[in-house]
DNA sequence: GTGAAAGCGCTAACAG
DNA sequence: CTGTTAGCGCTTTCAC
């Protein structure tokens, strides 16, 4: 013990000069002769002085902290963005603040404004659950009007105005289903657990529009959303009901209900079903048979997410601008079908 | 824009009262009377007051935030835990400044100070990969002496007094390896990818102990310590040379190769060769078979540490305690063999 | 080249 | 019951 924090005015009185003398030569001001300056870095390096970062953040009215608000952090996808805002913001000497709403609306209100009493400098988001279902955003816009920039990803919403990172959901469902008609499905089904997200209707309609295209008709039955519970009760009333060739999952818990469903019907993967979905690598490479996934590279959007932020930090002025990341098909054995054995 | 953040100052000017009586208002003292502290208080809201934490912080010398330094987020215990924490945390209405090491030596000691400038009450540490190695641990004790206490957990070093959190790696491996014995396995072998950790030490230990105890003698072959790209191969060498019939893998990425590569060498689990490993609940559910984990409870883990912390930041006087968390198998299929059919 | 003083926003001891 | 004042630790303008 003992060895308690230092302060300037500390060193200042171990020296016998001000507290501005000290301040200045911390700061290598110029105004300062070498020699004092040298006398006060060599105590202040003795006593391992470091400025007191509230103080700093108090007078400058910055505090080189972003805070992050998450739906979850027991996900892979926001597990990735989260690192990669990480990278970015430890390599520009940025603090990040970790919240978590749980996917309540409550809980993600409370949040931002535990946040936006100056704790931070700006926010970067995925909105919760619930608060897209409820569809009200105002406390994005508060945090906004009041001088935090919000930065949000994925779940965003076109209510507020606010620069966004994305992929293209509608494309890249689009993408995917067309890989699987590509391998020479017929029968396609889609299976969701995420159907009150905006990005899970995205995936729906990418997918309606390439059956569409391909086969001029759509049978609804094929598309279930459901919650994870009962996923795998609807998949097999399915899958005993109608031919199936393809299942598009478009969420991490789908594909891996799928899969299981599927193989425990007794169906082949891929030579009987071929299957895509969503999922990180490190599960998809050992799944049996490994899973072709689409890649959402969430560090990437993660890394773009902290990006816009500091660069808006840095220069407030310009427009607000919404990026879209591009995503791509990973293929694995779950859509590689072996020759087929007539 | 406008709406701008208002102050005590600001809102005692437009109320022409002075800041005291503002500020003692908002706290609701019983010197303010209650016409004037309904007056405040309702412009407070009017105007969406909300005391600048910062400010707050500074004249407290408190920040209600808990630093948090994991040598990587990519991973499933180390997210558990953070969920913990957070829990936790925002129960107590603390925050979390999230930092990663990266399991690097020099960048947990920059984590390390840029977060005991000030900006933190105390800190939750796993200990860097490279620290490790290198058994230099003196930043943790420079924190400690500034006032900032530490709460190590999972990672922890003997040489450093602090609070820790921590489960019994040496007694569990003990009782895993046990359990593949009472299976009527004879020939265990033993992989690993982090024989340079602590925690993998000890896990070896309680595995030769187990091997020890029940057939008296040990064969160092069949204990694999290597690196994640080595290991398909070492292990295919392995299976050609030693009849195996029961593997321990220590770590979630030589659980996820182990059961690729007995696999892919035409190996039955568990019939031929049974297996227990660590390794998420989603991971150890979805693999084929499933695999029989040890689980950690990370999430116990975190909110233990969180816990100790919090209680210690209220009541600094204690002396410290070493927390073990109890830990138990989760058996899956990877260990259930069949009948034998002679 | 150095120092005094103000102020960031807030709280609280002390006066009135 | 209300207001004045000092001060948390720091930076910065302005005097000297």
């Amino acid at each position: 013990m003992g060895k308690r924090k230092i302060t300037v005015k500390e060193l200042a009185s171990i020296l016998g000069v001000s507290i501005s003398t000290v301040s200045k030569s911390l700061s290598d001001s110029y105004e300062i002769s070498d020699k004092t300056k040298a006398r006060v870095q060599k105590l202040a390096k003795k006593y391992n002085y470091k400025p007191n970062r509230i103080a700093v953040n108090l007078k400058s009215g910055k505090t080189r902290t972003i805070g992050v608000v998450l739906p979850s952090i027991l996900n892979n996808f926001f597990t990735k963005v989260l690192y990669g805002i990480e990278r970015i913001a430890s390599q520009e000497n940025y603090n990040i603040i970790t919240c978590i709403s749980y996917e309540s609306y409550d809980k993600e209100v409370s949040n931002m404004q535990i946040l936006s009493n100056g704790s931070i400098d700006g926010l970067i988001v995925a909105i919760a659950e619930e608060s897209q279902i409820k569809g009200d955003f105002d406390h994005f816009k508060e945090s906004i009007e009041e001088g935090n920039p919000v930065v949000m990803f994925d779940r965003v919403t076109d209510l507020v105005d606010c620069d966004k990172v994305v992929v293209d959901d509608y494309n890249n469902a689009f993408i995917a289903t067309k890989h699987l008609i590509d391998i020479d499905c017929k029968n396609i089904a889609l299976v969701s657990t995420i159907d009150f997200l905006g990005v899970g209707q995205l995936r729906v309609d990418g997918f309606k529009k390439a059956i569409m295209e391909s086969f001029g008709e759509l049978d609804q039955d094929l598309i279930i959303t459901t919650n994870t519970e009962n996923l795998e009760y609807e998949l097999t009333q399915l899958l005993a009901n109608k031919k199936i060739d393809g299942v598009f999952a478009i969420d991490e818990d789908s594909s891996l209900a799928a899969v299981k469903t599927i193989k425990s019907q007794g169906y082949h993967i891929p030579n009987d079903i071929s299957i895509i979905g969503y999922a990180g690598a490190k599960i998809a490479n050992n799944l049996t048979p490994t899973l072709t996934t689409v890649n959402q590279h969430g560090i990437t959007i993660g890394k773009s997410a902290a990006k816009t932020l500091i660069n808006r930090l840095n220069n407030g002025d310009k427009e607000y601008k919404k990026k879209i990341i591009e995503v791509d098909i990973d293929q694995r054995e779950s859509t590689m079908k072996r020759k087929k054995i007539l």
